[in-house]
DNA sequence: ATGGCTGCAAACCGTTTGCAACTAT
DNA sequence: ATAGTTGCAAACGGTTTGCAGCCAT
C-alpha cells in the first residue's frame, strides 16, 4: 500500500527511477496543474489548464502523462455516462460519485456499508474483488436545476 | 410503471404507436434477436446475429434501433470500462454487474440492502435518484483464471 | 550517445448523421 | 400521399499512434 503522506512529487518521481522513465518539464507542468486542481477535469479541461501555463505543450502529451499517472497510482480516471474520462488525485480516500443529470454537478461520498457489502458479493459469487465504479444519477436541489425541473414538469 | 408481463412485442407495438413511428420488417428481426440473447450483447455481437437472419440490415438500423429500445424501456444500456456499450433486455429487475478482469466474464447480481442505501445518500446529498450504476471488477474463479493468476504470480 | 519523450498529424474506433431511395401507415 | 425508415458512406469526438527531432540521463 503506497504511503498517502508522501507528495506526488516524490511519489512521481520515485515510479519514473522505477520504471527508468524521466522527468521532463512537460511532466512537470501538467503535474503541478493537476494536482492543483480540486474536481474531476477531462482532458480538454486539463489541457486548457496546462496551456496557460505553457503553451507549447501538446494535447497528445497531457493524453500520455494523465495514462502515466494512472499507473503509477497517482490518479485514478472515471467514466460518467457517455463523455470523455476524467481524471481525479488518488491521494485521497476512495470514494464514489453522485451526478446531477442536469446540471452535471458532482458530489463525491463514501458509504462503508456499501464498500463492505461489494466486497462481500464479490466473495460469494467466487470473485477476488480488484476495484468498483459506483455512480448514481439523479436531480440535485440546486436552484436552477429545481427551476428548470419545475417548468419542464409543466409543460 | 410499465407491466413487466407483457411480452416485449405488444409493449414494442405499443410504444411505437405513441409515438406515431412504425413497425418494419428490421425492427422485427433485431428485436427478435435481441430478446432472444440472454447476456450482455453489444452491436457488433447483435449485429452479427441480426445478419445471420437477414444480411441485408445494416449497423445503423441495429444502432438506431437499440437505441429505440432503450429508450422506450425495454433495454438498458452499459458501459463496462472502456468497450463499447453492451445492451441487455430490461424485462428482468433491476440488477447490477460484476466482471472478470481476467476472461471477461460477466455476472448479475442484486442486494436490496445496496439499492436502498443508495436512494438515501442520495437524499442526504439533496439529490433526487434517477439511476445508478454499479460494476464491481476482480477476479473470477474460473480454473482459467486461477491458473492464469497462479502462473502471472510466480513470475 | 542512448533511449526515452515530444509535438504534430494521421489513424483509430465506436457511434452518429446527411442523404436519396424506400415503405408502413 | 405523407412522413417515418433504411443502407450507405461520410462525419464525428475522444483517444492512440507513427514518426522525426529533441532532451534527460
Amino acid at each position: 500500500m503506497p504511503d498517502e503522506t508522501e507528495h506526488w512529487e516524490d511519489r512521481l518521481e520515485q515510479y519514473l527511477h522505477e520504471k527508468g522513465l524521466r522527468m521532463t518539464r512537460q511532466r512537470q507542468v501538467i503535474a503541478r496543474e493537476f494536482f492543483a486542481i480540486t474536481g474531476h477535469p477531462n482532458i480538454d479541461e486539463l489541457c486548457a489548464r496546462v496551456r496557460r501555463a505553457d503553451p507549447s505543450i501538446g494535447q497528445a502529451t497531457v493524453y500520455r502523462t494523465l495514462k502515466l499517472f494512472v499507473d503509477s497510482g497517482l490518479a485514478n480516471q472515471s467514466r460518467f455516462g457517455d463523455g470523455p474520462a476524467r481524471y481525479e488525485s488518488a491521494d485521497v480516500d476512495h470514494h464514489d460519485h453522485l451526478i446531477c443529470v442536469d446540471c452535471g454537478r458532482i458530489v463525491e461520498f463514501r458509504n462503508d456499508t456499501i464498500e463492505k457489502l461489494q466486497e462481500k458479493i464479490a466473495a460469494s459469487h467466487g470473485f477476488e474483488m480488484t476495484d468498483h465504479e459506483m455512480v448514481i444519477y439523479g436531480h440535485c436541489d440546486a436552484p436552477a436545476c429545481v427551476a428548470r425541473r419545475a417548468s419542464r414538469g409543466r409543460d
